[in-house]
DNA sequence: GGTGTGACCAGCT
DNA sequence: AAGCTGGCCACAC
């Protein structure tokens, strides 16, 4: 059978992502192996906008914790609804104590 | 089948 | 110091 591929293990790191954790778009490119793919990996997340699977692409955001990606979610403050849903603050499209909920796959899944 | 684009990141000018 | 381009891979037209 075929290996998945960049743009499916995006998929599996995201849902594997915990409620009340974000992640960055770099730090899942660089997961994968792959450190200038992270335009890829924000892409995939576009495209998962359209998939019936149930991806938490508001719990990724940029490098900066910025809600770049908010714009896709219909350009209303939808994004940032949910994540504060999640327990987390998010002020002028910027999450609050970004590196105290930032979620690391290369550290929680690499035990 | 080639070109362009894309929710980024980091380095260079 | 700030602005911009390059680079990465996969999909759409």
């Amino acid at each position: 059978m075929k290996e998945p591929s960049f743009f499916e293990k995006v998929y599996q790191i995201v849902k594997l992502i915990p409620k009340g954790r974000v992640t960055s778009y770099g730090t899942i490119a660089e997961y994968l192996g792959s450190k200038g793919s992270a335009r890829m990996v924000g892409w995939a997340m576009n495209k998962s906008l359209s998939f019936p699977e149930d991806i938490p692409a508001h719990r990724v955001v940029n490098r900066k914790g910025l809600l770049t990606g908010k714009i896709h979610f219909g350009g209303s403050n939808t994004m940032k609804q949910l994540l504060e849903n999640e327990g987390m603050i998010i002020e002028n499209d910027q999450i609050i104590d970004f590196e105290k909920f930032f979620w690391d796959p290369a550290k929680e899944l690499m035990v």
